[in-house]
DNA sequence: TCTTGACTTGGAGTCAACTCCAAGTGCTAT
DNA sequence: ATAGCACTTGGAGTTGACTCCAAGTCAAGA
């Protein structure tokens, strides 16, 4: 698959795709004999994994970091254990965050919506 | 309330609070006749409000407007309404996309699990 | 009064994550 | 075989959100 096709596929630029392999973010991609990216089965899966982590709002340093213990072999297969649960912990930090800020744009909202109908909003701040 | 006990409270340094409220992402704060801030109740709203949008990732742009319209009075109640019905849309999406990449990480680290006490992860490319 | 320390400002610097660019290479269709 | 286009690289530029700095001000204690 070319650069094209996967920049395509997952809606990300070419360029950004070039950049995560170049900081390490995915191992190195498969080339055709004249030096082209020709992406494998197993580069894709790096990809969307990469692409998933990233959306969530992962940092790069982190997968740079799996890639490189992945990369090592089995023996760090704790500390990528490790690394993916710290991971997980962050998010589920900050979903409930976000949970957080959704409750209160829920209430503000509600409230707005009768403003809206007065053309007033009462007591509040802010 | 001084600037020093703001901080404390909310664990945000100095330089950022002063940075909000340079760009207008909270209103200008209270002052003493000698031009030092001397933040009140309703300041301390805007910054808690502040603080709770950024720290759910949404951008201080959006704050920068919002307390735009609010300062410009109940006729853009409206547009103020549409603003925060938009960011919540953007936080729903973000929540499911992190809900995602934690169903990922569960996998992930179950699979890791059972490869500690083996030694060896099969099949899975990365 | 003089010093100390917390405050003020405007502006410059940093960092992460792209994003763009210039110069060069190589497949493909006419 | 040659024009055109998609690809390559290394490096520079951009953006958002801080973060730091220098120079100056002000209130309070020795």
């Amino acid at each position: 698959m070319t650069i094209k096709e996967v920049s395509e596929k997952h809606e990300i630029t070419q360029d950004t795709l070039r950049y995560y392999e170049r900081v390490g973010m995915i191992p190195p991609v498969t080339r055709t004999s004249g030096g082209i990216r020709n992406y494998s089965e197993e580069d894709l899966s790096w990809v969307e994994l990469a692409i998933c982590m990233r959306s969530a709002g992962l940092p790069v340093e982190m997968m740079i970091e799996y890639v490189r213990l992945f990369r090592e072999g089995d023996t760090t297969i704790p500390a990528r254990l490790q690394l993916l649960a710290d991971q997980r912990e962050i998010l589920l930090e900050q979903r409930k965050q976000i949970d957080a800020t959704i409750e209160r744009l829920n209430y503000k909202i509600s409230r707005y919506e009768i403003a809206v109908k007065t053309g007033k909003l009462t007591w509040e701040k802010c």
